[in-house]
DNA sequence: TATGATTTTTAGATAAATCTAAAAATAGTT
DNA sequence: AACTATTTTTAGATTTATCTAAAAATCATA
């Protein structure tokens, strides 16, 4: 049996999934210490541990990779934390832009338990309130034919089925513009000077996206 | 505002809390160490900081007692521990025996939201799952006329509404013996010489409980 | 009240997670 | 290839929570 982990290792785990998932490429030191807003330094005397205990390949200098043993263990970190999430939004009501950081901490319950009757409990919902698949209790992940809305093409319609950020700032400014998951967009008009999106939401308003917001959206197209 | 404590700090006004509740007198350093698992060295190394964070008011070998500060935030503590074990027992179906090491972690969950939104979640349960009363935001416990089943007096007829002991043993023997709370019973005979007490339960079933079980369970007479 | 037992505190160490500052290695560019 | 900029690592400290062993204070009772 592997050793208990303490939160900030599980947070380290955590990181270094989002970014090699992300870039397809091993993580760096400082793109580590970015994220867990936290000195190089640090990150160096954290890998060392962390490939002590088998759970990333580290060689100096060459950035770090999770083995299969962490690969598990940050998978179900993003099971936890994304069933919780589901657990806040639909079943205390909170709005999907102030969950995340209940969630950051609700991840790190020890309880195999606890994770499975949850899941029952909310239904086995295969995505989160922000769209993200949740991986099941074997870590395999629903996969979805989305697009990033910034690769849609004029006349396109599609759903909105998930966001890449998951910020508040992001999601109340989604929320502002009454996009949601779900929303239907039909794009009318791509600006290539600024990259922006002339979009048409429900087939009733037309608003303008920048490139940053539609960056951050996925979609589905029909 | 107060500083963040650490879930050592927290746990510490819990069981500084307790001894003094239970005991009506100062904590001494030897028992807070025999709950806490350390040893009486690094509880006095607590009781420093925690003295000067105005938490508890500590003077050398006189033991200690909390602030005001001190108690507010081990009522918090105990509400939230007892809203969650509430949440696990009646909404995932945990068995009361398996939630106390849960709702341990989940007390020291920080987010005042949520602990509103899940007591509104839940009813607004006045007791948890072992008939311990649940303290309300303001910090008030619901009172109820309840007494130790080994007070009780032969005759007496009685529901059963609370447990002292919480422990998985415990309950698990209660479970055996097809006790719970909510059960009826009347008290047959009491054994001078061992104090144990003859009961009918639920007016079907004549069981003999020992003193060690009659002090740990309470009850309230009709 | 003296004395032995118990409780509590001090002193000094250790382990985890962090920091800053400086050194070393790597990468980018002429 | 050489120089510069960037990234990463090392070295040495700090903070928190813990420990053991020994000293000091308090308690209990003969």
């Amino acid at each position: 049996m592997t050793h208990r982990l303490s939160q900030t290792e599980e947070n380290y785990l955590k990181a270094i999934f989002t970014i090699c998932e992300k870039e397809e490429k091993p993580a760096g030191t400082n793109n580590i210490g970015a994220i867990l807003q936290t000195s190089a330094a640090s990150v160096t005397d954290m890998l060392k541990r962390l490939a002590e205990k088998d759970l990333i390949f580290y060689e100096k200098y060459k950035g770090v990779t999770l083995t299969e043993n962490g690969k598990t263990i940050a998978t179900q970190l993003l099971r936890k934390h994304r069933l919780w999430e589901t657990f806040l939004v639909e079943k205390l009501n909170f709005s999907w832009d102030k969950v995340h950081n209940i969630a950051e901490q609700l991840e790190h319950i020890k309880s195999p338990e606890l994770v499975e009757k949850l899941d029952n409990f909310l239904g086995n919902p295969k995505f989160d309130p922000h769209g993200e698949p949740i991986p099941n209790a074997a870590g395999e992940f629903t996969f979805r034919r989305q697009i990033n809305l910034f690769n849609a093409a004029k006349g396109d319609k599609a759903t909105v089925v998930g966001v890449q950020d998951d910020s508040e700032q992001f999601l109340q400014y989604l929320t502002q513009q009454n996009l949601m998951l779900g929303s239907k967009v039909e794009i009318l008009e791509k600006f290539p000077y600024d990259q922006s999106l002339k979009i048409l939401l429900n087939g009733k308003t037309e608003i303008v996206l920048s490139e940053k917001v539609c960056r951050n959206l996925y979609v589905q197209r029909k």
